[in-house]
RNA sequence: AGUCCCGUAGCUCAGCUGGUUAGAGCACUACACUGAUAAUGUAGGGGUCGGCAGUUCAAAUCUGCCCGGGACUACCA
């Protein structure tokens, strides 16, 4: 890897590996290294262009990509998103399908233009005074692409396949044009219309402000206000029957609802009350305490402790005002569903509304009786629960404060009030407080205090926010509301959860979409309406516009116009506003429409991008047919209902059709504590630094194994590492043992396969298991489960090609001729390995394709100069061996058990042992185990095993339960049964083998049990040293003979000298001659282990003397031995 | 407030349609390996499976409620 660094060495290196037809050797692993210079590799031989060019006439895979905002700079959740996208192409891309990636800049909405505020150190009132709309456009222009530099470097960097050199990008004319087409679809469809909504508004700053505006920190303020329970009275006809009829005759009295409101103001523009279905109401008899007139009064029944001491409840009906003993009684209760169409006379009569039905009781699901009275004051033009009340019931409204915040004109002594202190005025009087003490005057106040309560503000002015109506258009969403459910039906929602729930219920409630926004870099509303408001035209295209423009030409003059359509003409190269603002247009009937100056809500702009991307229907129709809709979008969670909402109503309105058929939505990358990484925190994570140090590879893998896509992912950098050194490290240094011992046998895959069946038992074994393995690793991808997919290659990876495979093949590597066992070692290693790079490519996509190249350089058994071009491994079903894998799977157990053995007994493995019993219940078993005995003995350093079954009679059998048959047949006496069967005898058991059942009493009944619902298994094998696992059990004979010794020490002895070997500096193949000083411990030992020592440390002579100086002492098991070991020349 | 996700060992996560010793990796401790070695393996300790009820012969798993973390949406008269 060293020598990469210079070009010239490098050529030169790769020139000998030519000659050589020698796998690269590496020192170490460096993976940042290695993906700079794979990711050169890639733009130089343009492979990502190849992987899409070499299957162009394939079936296409269609991949959206949400458009980022380079407004912002990447950050690691950018590279968990973009991972998941690149993953899932690149698996298709090794399917064979063409995937095309173009990408996309998202350049327009608020985020940007505050930045531009921020830049120049204006607010939005300057706009158009201090600097003109034209120059603050122009500066959003050049701020929304200035961090696209960097978005490209991390683009590169990760491995983010896409399509980097034609974006759509959402601010270019062509873009608009078809968002333009699409509202004129929309428009002639007569599913846009304009209507009222209710948005924050700061009248001190004469602005709407959008939600994220009043999310801002420090805009939620505690306030105090004037807070009131005003008395609405009760109108006596035929509907409030029911709760006159409840009053006693003597008792004269008005009937009031109670309501209650921290914004007196609103009231003289309530039209109606809002109660709660299902809340219980009380009819209470009482006095106003202010004006110790009797009354009636309604409120919910929960809520009276807050109004009425319950001392003086049923106490004489008699009151003075100023005296505190409110005497009340309940005269009867209701349902909310009984006062419903109850009507009461207007509180503040100054002006009664034109548009719809007012003053009467209607039902709202968001009632409590938590607060207030349980009836709410609903006054539809101030609050947006008000409003969507007033639409259900037709009921009418009035808006008595204007957008200055103050009273209009004709709201009696309030005229002209302002509602809050907007002017800073030192004299001002509240008209909050004024109402209130009208309101006791004129008995129709129960209750005025002051309230303290978390009130919004106008983040630039400070000013109390209200909420106000203004004038939007919407998209008629609701009009497909079924047909979106439907569609959305078919989607493959990853996790399924997000569809059904959070974005199915959104569909089922959904309401229609504002696309206002009043702004000034976006999208412009092609709308042009007549000053009546009674004409309105909505431009498709450009040809369109120009059309029109043309035809208002002419009629210019008549409207005493200077109207230069020349320069209209030209600046139509820029479809944003102020141009677009300067043409006006001329209706049919020939009124003069002017643009509506209104902006199209950014998320329409995305939503969009399946027909914006490819300016359909203007151009590239063919292409937008074959690309629509998607196979497959990934976002983050929060996109539910941003981007995946406007995609799905965008198809549905225009196509009738889903907009994409897969949806993965990711979930967030936090810290490692598990909090959302902020600036403000410092505990976000840089993405450049990270994969700088640990490579964009490790970065993938962890983040695809570590969580599944769609939980959070606690990022912990020392995750990474550890996937570097579990994983790559333990993949790179098998390729690395492989390169080792392949170059020395000049083994380039030029041999004939060695058929499988002609392979040795492991490397059948380690195939069955790699064919397992790209079954299921395809399935995953094919599901969208990639984090299943990461963990089960890791699992093979590590587990089983590592630490089985190579571990107990290693000997078949480096001893011996090049023999066809030796091949077929080589061609299994290799096969494993080719197939892995495979496998891995689409989550760690570089490592993958050096490992591919690596390997495929020297044997060109693929004809494919990258892993990315080439073709998805075939599953061998015949390769499979499921009794194969089991076999080695009882290997492994036993092995395993066997060194748990010699760990009790404190024997280490390199001291030999006679033999291991293992019990065998049946013969199906024995076989198993006999036919990987080999391996098992080598791995463990036993001599033989030892089969025992019954007939011996030392197995020591015990019976257990099968709960999930027994379970079910037994029901209750499940508990008994397997109690009963715990205990049973040999007698017993012996008897359940030769019969196949047994009775046992259970509860007094007998009970038949059949031999396949009990277990039995040997567990104990008297007087042995025995492990368990499952049903395997394993005795070791732990004695060791003197012949044993002597062995276990010949080999303790040649493990030092070859540590003395390696540390000396000896190369792997120079002669060594022996010096031994005698003793009495040892001499046996090297006597009848001479050959044997020799041969391993490569000794051409060994002598045994009777003192020696200048000797090293070894440690051979506890007792030293003197030697010198000479290199021979 | 509503909708959805998550809560299993100190940390990161597996545990399928309920079935009896609840698993892995990291970290920790001990030991081993030493011709894949700036690697690696084995063993051990460590868990009232967020809490409480319920369904069931049997619940980490199913149901309900609650608590905690998160996301989105809507906001309080």
């Amino acid at each position: 890897m060293v020598h990469l660094l210079n070009p010239l060495l490098k050529i030169f290196y790769e020139y000998c590996a030519w000659i050589m037809n020698a796998y690269k050797e590496y020192k170490s692993l460096d993976l940042p290294l290695l993906e700079n210079e794979v990711g050169k590799f890639w733009v130089e031989e343009k492979i990502f262009e190849k992987s899409i060019s070499t299957r162009e006439d394939n079936p296409p895979f269609v991949f959206y990509e949400g458009p980022p905002s380079a407004n912002g700079m990447p950050g690691i959740h950018h590279v968990m998103g973009r991972a998941i996208k690149d993953l899932f192409c690149r698996y298709k891309t090794q399917r064979g399908f063409l995937v095309n990636r173009k990408s996309g800049w998202d350049t327009h909405g608020l985020p940007v233009e505050l930045s531009v505020e921020k830049n120049l150190g204006i607010t939005k009132e300057d706009i158009g005074k201090k600097i003109s709309i034209e120059e603050y456009n122009a500066e959003c222009r050049r701020e929304v692409l200035k961090h696209q530099d960097a978005w490209e470097k991390i683009t590169h960097k990760m491995g983010y396949w896409v399509d980097l050199k034609s974006p759509y990008i959402t601010y270019e004319n062509n873009y608009i044009e078809t968002l333009w087409w699409a509202l004129k679809q929309l428009f002639d469809k007569g599913l846009l219309y304009e209507g009222y909504t209710i948005q924050p508004y700061s009248p001190a700053a004469g602005t709407g402000l959008s939600t994220h505006e009043l999310n801002q920190p420090g805009c939620y303020r505690l306030v105090k206000d004037t807070s009131v329970v005003a008395q609405f009275k009760m109108v006596k006809d035929e509907r409030s029957d029911v709760v006159f009829s409840g009053i006693h005759k003597l008792n004269n009295a008005p009937v009031f609802f109670l309501a209650w409101t921290t914004t007196p103001w609103t009231l003289p523009s309530n039209t109606a009350l809002t109660i709660g279905e299902g809340i219980e109401y009380t009819l209470v008899q009482t006095f106003n305490p202010y004006t110790a007139l009797p009354i009636n009064v309604i409120l919910a029944k929960a809520l009276i402790g807050k109004y009425f001491d319950s001392n003086f409840e049923n106490k004489e009906m008699i009151f003075e005002v100023g005296k505190k003993e409110l005497p009340w009684k309940i005269l009867s209760t209701f349902k909310g569903k009984q006062l419903e169409g109850i009507r009461y006379e207007q509180l503040l009569s100054f002006q009664q509304p034109t548009d719809g039905d007012a003053f009467k009781v209607i039902l709202g699901d968001f009632v409590t009786t938590e607060d207030g009275t349980g009836i709410v004051h609903t006054a539809p033009s101030f609050g947006a629960d008000d409003f969507r009340m007033a639409k259900k019931y037709g009921l009418g409204s009035l808006t008595l404060v204007d957008k200055q915040g103050k009273f209009i004109d004709g709201v009696g002594e309030f005229s002209g009030m302002y509602i809050k202190n907007y002017k800073d005025d030192a004299k001002y009087e509240s008209p909050d407080v004024l109402i209130c003490i009208k309101l006791k005057k004129e008995n129709k106040a129960f209750k005025v205090e002051k309230y303290e309560h978390n009130y919004p503000h106008c983040w630039r002015t400070d000013k109390p926010v209200i909420y106000y109506p203004l004038d939007s258009w919407f998209v008629k969403t609701t009009a497909a509301k079924k047909r979106m459910v439907e569609l959305n039906n078919t989607i493959n929602w990853k996790p399924e959860s997000t569809g059904t729930g959070r974005f199915g219920n959104w569909l089922e409630n959904l309401q229609d979409w504002n696309l206002s926004r009043s702004r000034f870099w976006g999208t412009p509303l092609p709308l042009w309406k007549s000053e009546d408001g009674e004409e309105v035209m909505c431009i498709g295209s450009i040809n369109e516009l120009k059309g029109q423009i043309t035809i208002s030409e002419e009629n210019a003059k008549k409207f005493n116009l200077d109207y230069d359509v020349q320069l209209i003409s030209e600046n139509l190269k820029d479809l944003h506003r102020p141009f677009i603002d300067r043409i006006f247009l001329v209706s049919k009937s020939g009124k003069k429409l002017s643009r509506t100056p209104d902006l199209v809500d950014v998320w329409f702009d995305s939503g969009a991008m399946p027909y914006a991307q490819w300016h359909y229907p203007f151009e590239n129709k063919e292409l937008f047919d074959k690309n629509f809709p998607a196979d497959f979008i990934a976002e983050g969670v929060d996109q539910t209902r941003g981007w995946f909402f406007t995609l799905h109503a965008l198809a549905t309105l225009l196509h009738d059709s889903v907009a994409y058929k897969n949806v993965v939505s990711n979930g967030l990358v936090l810290d490692k504590g598990g909090n959302k990484m902020s600036k403000r925190l410092g505990n976000s994570v840089d993405p450049f630094s990270t994969l700088d140090k640990y490579g964009a590879d490790a970065t993938r893998w962890y983040m695809i194994s570590n969580s599944q896509p769609w939980d959070n992912l606690k990022f912990d950098i020392a995750g990474i590492d550890e996937v570097k050194r579990k994983f790559f490290g333990t993949l790179y240094n098998i390729y690395n043992f492989f390169a080792l011992y392949a170059n020395i046998d000049k083994f380039i895959y030029k041999e004939e396969e060695v058929l499988l069946k002609s392979r040795p038992e492991i490397d059948q074994w380690i195939i069955s298991l790699l064919n397992s393995l790209v079954k299921t690793v395809q399935d995953d991808f094919d599901n969208y489960e990639p984090t299943h997919a990461a963990r089960t290659i890791q699992e093979f990876v590590d587990e089983h090609l590592s630490n089985w495979y190579v571990r107990l093949c290693r000997r078949r590597f480096w001893k011996g001729e090049y023999s066809e066992d030796k091949i077929a070692a080589y061609q299994t290693l290799y096969t494993c390995l080719l197939t892995i790079s495979k496998l891995i490519a689409p989550i760690s996509p570089f490592f993958a394709d050096k490992l591919f190249s690596d390997l495929n350089l020297v044997s060109r058994k693929e004809r494919f100069e990258s892993v990315h071009l080439s073709e998805w491994p075939e599953v061998v079903n015949n390769a499979i061996n499921q009794s194969l894998e089991q076999r080695m799977q009882v290997a492994q157990d036993i092995s395993s058990l066997v060194l748990s053995l010699r760990k009790r007994v404190n024997i280490k493995v390199r001291q030999p042992l006679n033999k291991m019993i293992i019990p065998v219940l049946n013969e199906k078993f024995k076989k198993q185990v006999e036919a990987v005995k080999d391996l098992i003995l080598s791995e463990v350093n036993v001599k033989e095993i030892e089969f025992i079954t019954e007939t011996e009679g030392v197995i020591k059998k015990k019976a257990k339960a099968n709960f999930k048959l027994l379970g079910q047949k037994l029901g209750k006496k499940m508990k008994a049964a397997a109690d009963a069967i715990t205990i049973f005898n040999e007698a017993q058991i012996a008897e359940l083998e030769t019969n196949k059942r047994i009775f046992v009493v259970i509860d007094n009944e007998k009970v038949e049990i059949l031999s396949e619902e009990v277990e039995i298994v040997s567990e104990d094998i008297p007087g042995w040293q025995v492990a368990n696992k499952n049903e395997l059990t394993v005795a070791l004979d732990i004695t060791i003979t003197p012949e044993l010794q002597e062995e276990g020490n010949a080999r303790e002895l040649v493990n030092k000298l070859q540590k003395m070997r390696k540390d000396s500096g000896f190369n792997i193949t120079d002669r060594v001659i022996l010096t031994v000083e005698k003793h009495d411990l040892i001499n046996s030992t090297i006597i009848n282990f001479k050959n044997y020592i020799c041969a391993e440390i490569l000794a051409d002579d060994l002598q045994m003397i009777g003192q020696l100086s200048d000797a090293e002492v070894v440690e051979v098991n506890d007792f030293p031995v003197k030697v010198i070991l000479k290199q021979k020349k």
